[in-house]
DNA sequence: TACTTTAAGTTTCATGTAGCAACCTATTTT
DNA sequence: AAAATAGGTTGCTACATGAAACTTAAAGTA
């Protein structure tokens, strides 16, 4: 009943693990999905994902529990339940597009259908992109990890000297990533 | 061992179970985070996450079997292995980072630390955000699902009649996403 | 050389969670 | 009134997780 598991350690302050916490189990994205299609009933649910019984309904309760659904009974037939996105389940959708763009771009030739469209030209939507505050596209080279203290600090011609070192006040640039890009 | 457990089933041709397949466990997005942030052997993953020894053992030896971490042992200290980021998992960074922004927004208030930044400026990145063929930022509201064969086809007129209709050759607006959104 | 420590695992065993099938309860529909 | 539908719950089995002890190989140290 109560998640008596050990919640997720946080490396460093990162809202990765509480985003873990609530998304992180097996079906949950795929429920998620399912909703953003247009799925809103436990049945719906349960054959289209080919979920065990008791687990969708876990999983349901957890995600409504966390905000991210709405359990709604309907007023004209009282047997039935919708569950629909709350505005918190939408911002889910970024990742949920990132995971799948990735999916995509490995797993075996799936020829996506239906497709995700921008509305205004019908043309298929482009990668999820990781932004700068002023809209710039960033690519794991442009980016770099620097302890809060120096944000916006010009870094005076140092390079992180080791990488992983995690020093206060020291800027650690995700070297490895521009290596690891460059090497390959 | 092998992995008995049935994969997940596909709604519809859909890159998103491919991924979970292989990061929806529940330590391999934590894994990722670290090795993004310059952790590479084995002792560091198990004193920085907390996880258990044969959990990570298995963890790792599944990310390296997809090849999301190469794994490298080090020439130096034949006894040490060093993990590190295939392109393929620098791919991940999107769905990570949309992911983890999404658990700072709606998690108890963490302050992240360190932060990610646009390494020319050294200010935060912007949020994680979908994107038009031509690179306008898209919300929630601008999207549209349609079947592949109506790619590019000016919906007629029609709205989809029926939400969760699916029919063929059907747009499938999102409809459900601008109603709640609007409503809310 | 022997003695200790470190790195990266494996094994064992208790516990937790997922999944299947059957059952339950309140509503419709026929 | 009987049957079907929607959304659950319960009991059981198999698999996954986690803590602690054990293993193996390589390095450091007396």
């Amino acid at each position: 009943m109560g998640d008596i598991r050990e919640p997720l350690r946080e490396l460093t302050e990162c809202g990765l693990p509480q985003a873990l916490e609530v998304m992180g189990e097996r079906w949950s994205f795929m429920i998620l999905r399912a909703s953003f299609n247009g799925l809103h009933h436990f049945e719906e649910f349960l054959s289209e994902l080919g979920i065990a019984r008791n687990i969708l309904s876990n999983r349901l309760a957890k995600l409504v529990e966390n905000g991210i659904l709405r359990r709604d009974p309907c007023p004209d037939d009282r047997r039935k339940i919708e569950y629909r996105l709350t505005d918190k389940g939408f911002d889910l959708l970024p990742a949920m597009v990132a995971l799948r763009q990735w999916g995509q771009k490995y797993g075996a030739e799936v020829t996506e259908n239906p497709v995700l469209v921008d509305e205004r030209d019908r043309l298929p939507i482009g990668p999820t992109s990781i932004l700068s505050h002023d809209g710039r596209i960033l690519g794991p080279q442009d980016l770099a990890l620097v302890e809060r203290s120096d944000l916006g600090v010009r870094a005076d011609g140092s390079q992180a000297d080791q990488e992983g070192s995690l020093g206060l006040g020291e800027v650690i640039d995700i070297e490895s990533l521009r290596r690891a890009k460059s090497a390959a």
